[in-house]
DNA sequence: TTGTAGGCGTTATCAT
DNA sequence: ATGATAACGCCTACAA
């Protein structure tokens, strides 16, 4: 690897100053067409790359965006228990990210754990998209001081940082509206992820809002914790069974809605006569299981794409008032609920 | 948002020089523990985040690495369409940059049209992780000549360039000769994914190679091509059924196997029964169908780790001779082959 | 159309 | 243990 070469050496060898070479490259005017191609054509030929970084500091811009999600997989034991969730956030970012020229930088961070590394992505990006979970209320705050924050998923509020989330509340009342309206249900219990997760919070708030609703008693509490993963919600969901059986679990996201699943078929009970079963999120594995899982679909790639966005047009205007997304969920009928298998189409 | 403070703000009001406060950062040595202690909580009260632009300008590291992956859900419809293979390789790399302190800037890049973007990447990090079909070969070229680039499941042997990659030859042989030793089956279809994949060229010719062990006649192309997608695999599936149906289909990946034991239900054939099918990824979905997918588990998070790590050490040491890793696959048995889905356990 | 020169915020090399 | 000061590679007025 022969050193990068530089700017200099372009102009150098082009005959023209370093400024003629910046402005060639930057495509924008002040210079003859032959001047032009003689400059690209050694600029190529050199194989010359124009250095990020001093681009960066004179022009006080990266043209890097950075992702913080939660470091789960770390833990965790098993791929699989590790929410795909993130994956599709990540390639939703990726795609808004370089819809206008921009790069996504990403790093896994766990509140305490995490905070040197967030400290380091945040010195080499522009500005930061945040993930609930991924990082302190107290960092966010010292960071939003020197950067501009876009806080994903994390319903808390937060003194003016912007906001994208999909609306959970809403897609819980949903669901369970569901079970008591259609299947006319009315024992139910909630199976809860982790229970300081926000996601989780505002889906059982749902949950209960659709208890309300249909004059059923509202717990306060999920029936049980099953930590948003496969073996989790399939081990809560067993000691449940073992106490007595309702109607209907409602799963705070999909992993568990499966778990849950195996645990019925190991307790000898039928889903969805004997137990129905929902999940939340609409993750690829919902559709492959039997029954199918009736669960509510949550835009991720979209999420990841709206954050960006809303990161791009703070860093382009930082006056703008503070700016809250929040994106619609959508039900998504399969079998799990009691449905007939063959209605497996959308309502919202 | 006010003005990002800089090493001059925090050196002033420390009352000591930039050299001082650049070197408590650094956490290196020279400065007596009060001036340290002094640095340090003025540099967190004031909220500093150092530029990473300009560290890296002065110290020509930057930190980063980029990794290049194929865009493929541009072009496609539906999310799943998209290979999680990616993902997986996207948290391998992650995992192993946070390792040392570096971060990982993606970008999903599409042969031709996303050379400005390569190229734009390619500016911004200190070496580049390039997946097979991201980036032309020329462009590949180009790139290695400033700096380090790892190829990642590109078997194509390329002139001096550290590859990384899965012996995916090894791991068709080993399935396809699972069905003809100990199945019995001397009637084998391969379905392949984009003729131009690496991966499905390989995989065919691992097929082949078991057929030739077999004393079976050798194709010298796959029996039909899905495109790697489910849908296409589907499809690929049924014209082929609709001729003659072999007693095995072999697949190029798990999203086509799971696409052919659709199309086998639909022509009413029974899985393994009639049709043995056999796929290749071991992803996630391949256990939650019926019957059960065998199939040939790839490390993809820990391809991703590997290229990462062979990136960085070439950062170390640019002399080294390229490197190359292979790493192992393994069959993955279960029911889909015609095993009893009891015995779901690995098998080399 | 083109060149000159100052500045971007650090690190690193000398001194002291 | 600390301080000047010269890079680092590019951009951008300002001049010519």
């Amino acid at each position: 690897m022969p050193d990068r070469s530089t700017i200099y050496e372009v102009a150098r060898r082009s005959g023209v100053s370093t400024a003629t070479v910046s402005r060639v490259m930057a495509d924008g005017k002040g210079f003859s067409q032959v001047t032009r191609d003689r400059v690209r054509a050694i600029a190529a030929d050199l194989g010359w790359v124009p250095s990020g970084q001093a681009r960066g500091l004179a022009s006080r811009r990266s043209g890097i965006v950075g992702l913080l999600f939660p470091d789960l997989g770390r833990s965790g034991d098993a791929e699989e228990e590790s929410p795909l969730y993130v994956d599709q956030v990540i390639r939703g970012a990726e795609r808004a990210a370089t819809a206008v020229g921009d790069a996504v930088l990403i790093a896994a961070t766990q509140c305490e754990s995490g905070r040197e590394l967030a400290f380091s992505i945040a010195s080499k990006v522009d500005g930061l998209v945040v993930m609930a979970r991924s990082i302190s209320d107290e960092d966010v705050d010292v960071l939003a001081r020197s950067l501009p924050v876009v806080m994903l998923a994390n319903n808390r509020v937060r003194s003016g940082l912007d906001f994208v989330g999909a609306d959970n509340r809403t897609g819980a009342r949903d669901i369970t509206g569901h079970l008591i309206t259609e299947h006319g249900i009315r024992d139910l219990a909630f199976l809860g992820g982790p229970p300081e997760s926000p996601d989780s919070q505002d889906r059982f708030a749902g949950f209960c809002d659709a208890l309300a609703l249909g004059g059923l008693p509202v717990p306060d509490a999920p029936a049980a914790d099953g930590g948003f993963t496969e073996a989790g919600g399939e081990r809560a969901a067993r000691s449940m069974l073992a106490e007595r059986a309702p109607r209907a679990i409602v799963c705070g996201n999909d992993e568990m809605a499966i778990g849950a699943l195996g645990a019925l078929r190991a307790a000898r009970l039928r889903a969805p006569a004997d137990v129905a079963v929902t999940g939340f999120d609409d993750i690829a594995a919902t559709r492959h299981v039997r029954p199918g899982v009736t669960t509510v679909h949550q835009p991720m790639r979209e999420l990841g794409e709206r954050a960006v966005q809303v990161l791009l047009g703070r860093l382009a205007d930082a006056s703008m008032p503070p700016f809250t997304v929040m994106l619609p969920t959508e039900v998504v009928i399969r079998s799990s609920c009691g449905c007939p298998a063959a209605r497996q189409r959308r309502r919202p």
